[in-house]
DNA sequence: GGCCAGGACACCA
DNA sequence: TGGTGTCATGGC
């Protein structure tokens, strides 16, 4: 059986450090793992380049900013009528709750940090987990789609695992550090973007050795 | 032209 | 708690 220490080594081996997460600021991730849900980044890398051109990409700015504007500056993105407002609810958030300021959020344990952003609308597990991880540098697991079809191709859990399941199957087997669990999870998704999509393209896959579903599908061939 | 992309939420039973 | 519909653009 497999651990994930070793698929760790052999994905950071194979794609490389990925030096995650893509952004100039702690901002600039928030923004980004909003807009990139259910959306694909080469659309998001848009959409931030044009609230940047804009001078959008801060708190205040995105606060006063019109929704028309954002709307029309998110577009590439798809989903922008309900992004638009996810943004914004997040940047009434901070305002009303930390003067608008990201350091004062970031001051709290992880548990309440991960509460009090998931009590706000548009944020789900995974856009918080991403926060807290990529902006908050703090340790605590992303779990995307990817990660769930990978782990379940492999044979590690079950297809209907749950995301707080997978969670702490990632959490209990790693060590607490922040650089691996930014990096894994980041291998995870170049790992899922070029192999592990939804039809399966094993063919050079650096891991397809110890997965469960390619084994099982090479015996048929 | 169909499928899919670094989800979240509302509504229903 | 689980299953389904909705949101929508752009790349392949």
């Amino acid at each position: 059986m497999a651990n994930l220490i070793d698929i760790y080594h052999k994905l950071l081996e194979h794609f490389g450090e990925q030096g995650w997460w893509p952004a100039e600021t702690e901002f600039e991730v928030i923004v980004g793992a909003i807009l990139t849900q259910a959306s694909s980044w080469t659309n998001v890398e848009k959409a931030i380049e044009n609230l940047k051109s804009e001078g959008l990409l801060s708190p205040e700015a995105l606060l006063q900013a019109s929704e028309e504007k954002l709307r029309r500056l998110i577009k590439p993105v798809g989903y922008y009528n309900a992004k638009t407002l996810k943004l914004k609810r997040f940047v009434e958030f901070l305002h009303e709750n930390y003067e608008g300021d990201l350091d004062k959020l970031f001051d709290r344990d992880t548990e309440k940090l991960r509460l009090e952003l998931l009590s706000v609308w548009g944020i789900g597990q995974e856009t918080a987990d991403s926060i807290i991880l990529y902006a908050a540098n703090k340790p605590t697991f992303v779990i995307d789609a990817y990660t769930k079809r990978i782990m379940s191709r492999l044979g590690l859990v079950n297809e209907d695992t749950t995301y707080s399941d997978l969670k702490k199957f990632f959490e209990l087997q790693l060590p607490g550090d922040l650089e691996i669990y930014k990096e894994f999870h980041a291998l995870l998704v170049e790992l899922g973007k070029n192999y592990c999509k939804t039809k399966p393209l094993c063919g050079k896959c650096p891991i397809r050795d110890i997965c469960a579903e390619w084994k099982s599908s090479s015996k048929r061939n």
